[in-house]
RNA sequence: GCUCCGGUGGUGGAAUGGUAGACACGAAGGACUUAAAAUCCUUUGGCCAUUAGGCUGUGCGGGUUCAAGUCCCGCCCGGAGUACCA
């Protein structure tokens, strides 16, 4: 029979839905473990081929996780809220909801048709009342509680207000206030990223050279009062959970250096001319420069510049405060290199030596970070040297170093100049000014982060309302949580109001917050509501989550790495605080899958002639147009001519220059995947040519998981042809006895695989398949005791047609699935052998192969090699040295 | 600038320090076929040699080692992250 793949993926997949044979529970007499894939926001394009890959690995690894024994947990569901479909409702007047629905529709489809094993039983949306309402629930419990540095976790603000009788004469104002410099979600007058092109502001990870990440429009700071989640509270557990995650390096590296922690000290400077409590805080890294300090520079927002500055520069100041503001931050860091700056007139005062220290300001010291205000070290700080020279400012040398021109970061090096650490080496000057400092009451050692608090509103429509309303005084007043989820109203108009409103503001009778939540809020805990998706008592049920625990597997993008997985990592942090979960981290391990970039075709216009294309391997002979061409009229960088003509009206009297053999050759490139450039190439039409098995394997083939790689089609011949190869072979099953050569290949197989799955290494398996499958066709085998085993093997990556071999030739019963059937475990006795064959060099070029048995020893193999090279002709009279032997593998003999 | 990752045939990519280029695509040749599709076989890094075989070869230059794509040092190139972070 032949390998009628439509036929067979369309009976399985209906199969499996009708038997269930996907859907999971909670089960504490088996070990589970949790596979997540990150979940999509469904767009309007569809999925295209890159889409699925990371799903394909994941659904590998919770199948072969499944064979092994484990209860898996893998679920899907749709990041529904966020800005795109917002948009699209502007332009359209579409409602978001109706949109996000067929969206989700169409994406269902082609998910199905891949033949992922996720139990939708369990899909959530983030969009959902049901869903949105624990949204709203973590933000309410986030409102009343504030972070406890002591007892370094999380807990409730009445705890805090305990600690304070002194907040018993504040007015309820006063301590509403007060509270918001403590509360983990919390409302604040801040320097926002506001994107006037979207009408809102964005978090710093939705912000990319001063650009908007989604539409690309610019970004300016602006002050505004806005919901904000206390992040930073969390940065050092942040930062330490990350030790004990099994995620790739490089992420981690790149969460290391978002959190940016740096270990220094702040110190107060004395203000000439000011009263002794009015002293200027600096933070620094490098507290051992202190006698190098030859000017400070406070940022442009510092609050201390309007008492300091005096009656002579106040002018100059206030023109650079001005313009400061004016400039936006993509212009601030379009030129970097721009020294601009302005004395205020004021003198601070080194508390060491007493020497007076001008105070400068310059927007090359940003309020954000620190405390807003530096002490420069010109001679070895390359941004203060460059100030200093700019101004003519003085620059004192206080490390050793041979640099006559420039400053040097110095991190090591000799004191000089620098009074009692005169001397010193940089690594021991630095504990000893912390000393120092801390002996003088100057100062104390302090740990800085990078990290900002995370804005939470944004002033769009399309998200979770906040369940707030406000009081007469401004006073936020939660709703009860009894009367959780506050549902999103209806509205027809999705733009902001002529007073720049959000859209909620159009709603009559809204008393509540009109801002809405970001992108990330909904996608912060949905791999736990997974674990418990129809629960309306709670987030999810502690005894499930008991079980579930946590993401045993997690699989998605590394462009989350500053966004989702920072603010998941922190939402989960603060459910295990208060107890609602039983793990403190949410992903133990990460896989990034790398992007799928487009692979795209040119033909090649003939520049003053009409309608006429040259093929690539003549184009040079003339003068030409590079065009993009649909990658679906092309097979193997061919052109099919006819297509071409039919593709588009222009193209229909087309003239072609071709290949001496009258083939049309394309040109190519590998550029992003995109409608525009013609390069997109949809699943739907991949499974409809070769089937869903083959584009699993084949998108597993193209190379490693992590890796980005273009997808080029013409490879997929050769996996499909394995497929069918496996159909036939499998087709001829008997009993026969399996030959030693037989099973020797499938052990080796199962090792290999095995080992593969094990270390995401999803390609090398599919070449290991194929190498097997090879052996196996020169054995001519039609064993079952080597057959079957290959079938429960190959069942994770193509599990239509092992499903249909399983219950076909294999012969079993309907009930039993090759999803439940025992993954192979494999012998060692069949990979051994008495005798290997070795490659024997001599001074490390390979000579001549010889086949030493296992039992010999080194001296044993010596003597023989001995009397080899009487014969051998590369033998060159040196006796024999040392005899390398590394068991069962390698000798190297040394002449 | 800093941090991280990479650089191997025409292409995608394999190689616990141990015969580089597995596997696959493409290409060339052949078998079967009226033909096509499908299937199967052979060749396929480069140079030299009619064969046997030899030389050369993993971005560049050094080094360690009996042995280096792999380890170390110094460069070059590409990608990613981050950026007046004190």
């Amino acid at each position: 029979m032949e390998y009628d793949f439509r036929e067979i993926e369309r009976k399985w997949q209906q199969r499996w839905a009708e038997a269930g044979t996907y859907h999971v529970e909670a089960d504490p007499s088996r070990p589970k473990y949790y596979v997540l894939d990150m979940f999509p926001y469904p767009s309007g394009a569809g999925l295209h081929v890159g889409h699925p890959l990371g799903y394909i690995a994941s659904d590998i690894y919770s199948r072969y996780k499944r064979q092994k024994g484990f209860n898996v947990l893998h679920p899907m569901g749709y990041d529904a809220f966020g800005l795109p479909a917002e948009q699209y409702a502007i332009q359209t007047g579409q409602h978001p909801a109706v949109t996000t629905e067929q969206n989700i529709k169409r994406y269902r489809e082609q998910l199905d048709k891949i033949g992922f094993s996720f139990d939708w039983n369990r899909e959530v949306r983030t969009c959902d009342p049901g869903y949105y309402k624990w949204t709203q629930w973590a933000f309410e419990k986030m409102y009343n509680h504030y972070y406890d540095t002591d007892l370094q976790r999380a807990m409730p603000i009445e705890h805090l207000i305990a600690k304070h009788p002194e907040w018993n004469e504040l007015t309820p104002k006063e301590l509403s206030d007060t509270l918001m410099n403590y509360r983990l979600a919390f409302q604040a007058d801040t320097l926002v990223n506001w994107c006037e092109g979207l009408g809102t502001v964005l978090a710093n990870d939705e912000v990319k050279d001063g650009l908007s990440v989604r539409g690309g429009f610019t970004v300016e700071q602006k002050l505004m009062r806005q919901w904000l989640l206390r992040v930073t509270a969390y940065a050092e557990r942040l930062l330490t959970g990350l030790d004990d995650l099994e995620w790739s390096e490089s992420l981690k590296e790149i969460q290391r250096n978002w959190i940016g922690r740096s270990e220094g000290a702040t110190m107060f400077f004395p203000i000439k001319g000011q009263p002794e409590e009015k002293k200027l805080e600096i933070f620094t890294t490098r507290a051992d420069t202190v006698f190098g300090v030859t000017f400070m520079v406070l940022a442009p927002e510092h609050a201390f510049i309007q008492e300091i500055t005096t009656p002579e520069q106040r002018e100059a100041v206030e023109a650079y405060i001005a313009e400061t503001k004016k400039r936006s931050e993509r212009e601030r860091m379009a030129d970097t290199k721009r020294v601009s700056g302005v004395f205020t007139g004021a003198y601070a005062v080194n508390p060491f030596n007493g020497v007076e220290i001008p105070i400068w300001i310059s927007d090359y010291v940003l309020a954000g970070y620190g405390t807003g205000a530096i002490m420069a070290v010109p001679a070895h700080d390359s941004r203060d040297w460059a100030f200093a020279k700019h101004f003519d400012l003085l620059i004192i040398p206080i490390i050793e170093c041979d640099v006559t021109e420039g400053s040097y970061d110095a991190k090591e090096g000799t004191l000089i100049n620098s009074d009692f650490l005169t001397g010193l080496d940089v690594k021991e000057a630095i504990p000893a000014m912390f000393k120092a400092i801390e002996e003088k009451g100057i100062g104390h050692k302090k740990v800085n982060y990078r990290l900002r608090d995370a804005i939470f509103s944004r002033q769009r429509y399309w998200g979770e309302p906040f369940p707030v309303s406000y009081d007469a005084d401004g006073i936020p007043v939660l709703l009860p949580e009894s009367e959780l989820p506050l549902l999103l109203p209806e509205v027809d108009n999705f733009t902001p109001t002529h007073d720049g409103q959000p859209p909620l503001a159009r709603v009559e009778g809204w008393k509540y917050e009109t801002s809405t939540m970001p992108g990330f809020a909904g996608s912060s805990a949905y791999y736990l509501r997974y674990m418990d998706p129809h629960n309306d008592k709670a987030l999810v049920d502690p005894e499930i989550n008991k079980y579930w625990e946590n993401v045993d597997l997690y699989v998605g993008g590394i462009e989350h790495a500053t966004g989702h997985l920072m603010y998941s990592r922190f939402w989960n942090k603060f459910l295990f605080d208060l107890g609602y979960v039983c793990k403190d981290e949410p992903f133990k391990k990460l896989v990034n899958q790398g992007m799928i970039q487009g692979r795209s075709n040119f033909v090649y216009r003939v520049v003053d002639k009409p309608n006429t294309y040259v093929s690539y391997g003549l184009k040079d002979q003339y003068q030409t147009q590079e065009i993009h061409v649909d990658v679906n009229i092309v097979k193997n960088d061919v052109l099919d001519i006819e297509a071409f003509k039919a593709w588009r009206p222009e193209f229909k009297d087309a003239e072609f220059i071709t290949e001496s053999d009258g083939r049309y050759v394309c040109g190519w490139a590998i550029e992003k995947m995109s409608k525009s450039m013609f390069n997109v190439v949809n699943p739907d039409m991949i499974v409809e040519n070769y089937g869903a098995d083959t584009l699993r394997m084949y998108e597993m083939f193209l190379g490693p998981l992590e890796q980005s790689k273009p997808w080029d089609t013409n490879g997929i011949d050769g996996v499909h042809k394995f497929l069918r190869r496996v159909w036939r072979l499998v087709e001829g099953v008997d009993d026969a006895k399996p030959t030693d050569a037989e099973l020797k290949t499938l052990h080796k197989t199962i090792k290999k695989i095995s080992e593969d799955i094990e270390n995401f290494s999803f390609n090398t398996s599919v070449s290991a398949f194929m190498i097997c499958l090879n052996e196996l066709y020169d054995h001519k085998t039609t064993a079952r005791s080597v057959l079957e085993p290959l079938v429960c093997l190959l069942a994770p990556f193509a599990p239509h047609i092992a499903e249909e071999l399983w219950h076909g030739p294999l012969g079993h019963a309907e009930a039993e699935s090759v999803c439940d059937a025992a993954y192979p475990v494999y012998e060692e006795k069949y990979l051994t052998e008495s005798a290997f064959e070795y490659p024997v060099s001599f001074n490390g070029k390979m000579r001549f192969k010889r086949t030493f048995d296992l039992s010999m020893t080194p001296d044993a193999i010596a003597e023989a090699i001995k009397a080899d090279e009487q014969t051998s002709k590369y033998a060159d009279g040196k006796a024999v040295r040392k005899v390398i032997v590394v068991p069962g593998k390698i000798i190297n003999v040394v002449c």
